[in-house]
DNA sequence: TCCCAGGTGTCGA
DNA sequence: TCGACACATGGG
């Protein structure tokens, strides 16, 4: 891994805003009841004996160059990738991804992390058991509460969330959507920042803001019109062009 | 005070 | 399948 923005991969709407803490541009959270801290220093560093875990997090194995490539289909997003050249899509615990985007719907960035945070404990969100057994109305989640509770019933009733990463995306998709609370858009965020699905492509109200006044005439194209176009554009990388379209529609 | 936020479920046409 | 609406809360 050599191109990295390390800020900006932290701090672009996906799940490690809401849970990791910066610093003067150092990262941290308790991870298994140890700190890890992640920083750029010329190169990227990080605490001793979390290599693994930072490594999966930043997704090493993604070839920058070689996804900017297949994704550089016109002036739009030429732009957008030389704007925010580094950012990486992270990766994170299928949990706590799926409990950040429930906390996500119709809220503020800034809120979303206040709302994931006091849903934490030693640094770990609350188990989908935790969650089911706890009156969680100090965390004000307002009505996606209900959306979290019924999940996690859900989730534990037999549900299962662990099976997800075998699945085809639309497989993928459609399980998770028969959860109480998730709809598509928050399907797509945890399968693309929870499970690794790069063809994934959440639509919510910046990418469709950005999608319809750059490639469509209506404004009020249909979401399913949006990723069909999205899908067949950028392929299997679709959720890499999301999230730079993403920061370039929010002026990040 | 008003508008809006990385939406979803429900209902009626 | 689609549009309208309610849903809690708080940031700007």
């Amino acid at each position: 891994m050599v191109l990295l923005n390390l800020g900006l991969t932290m701090k672009s709407g996906q799940t490690p805003e809401f849970l990791w803490n910066c610093e003067e541009g150092r990262f941290s959270r308790l991870i298994g009841g140890r700190l890890c801290e992640i920083w750029h220093d010329g190169e990227l560093k990080f605490t001793h004996g979390f290599e693994s875990r930072v490594m999966e997090l930043l997704r090493k194995d993604d070839d920058l160059e070689r996804i900017y490539k297949r994704i550089n289909t016109d002036g739009l997003m030429g732009e957008a990738i030389k704007n925010y050249r580094g950012l990486r899509i992270t990766k994170s615990d299928p949990w706590e991804t799926t409990l950040s985007f429930i906390c996500s719907i119709n809220n503020n960035i800034k809120r979303i992390r206040k709302n994931v945070q006091s849903l934490t404990v030693n640094g770990a969100v609350m188990t989908p058991e935790e969650i089911l057994n706890t009156d969680i109305s100090f965390a004000r989640l307002g009505f996606r509460q209900k959306f979290l509770k019924k999940t996690a019933e859900m989730i534990i009733g037999g549900h299962s969330i662990s099976e997800v990463n075998k699945m085809k995306y639309e497989e993928a998709v459609e399980h998770l959507t028969k959860l109480h609370g998730i709809g598509d858009k928050v399907a797509n965020c945890v399968l693309l920042f929870g499970y690794g699905f790069l063809e994934s492509f959440p639509i919510d109200t910046w990418i469709r803001k950005i999608m319809t006044e750059n490639y469509f005439d209506c404004k009020k194209t249909s979401d399913r019109k949006i990723r069909e176009f999205a899908q067949e554009r950028w392929g299997k990388y679709a959720g890499y062009a999301n999230q730079y379209l993403f920061c370039y529609s929010r002026g990040l």
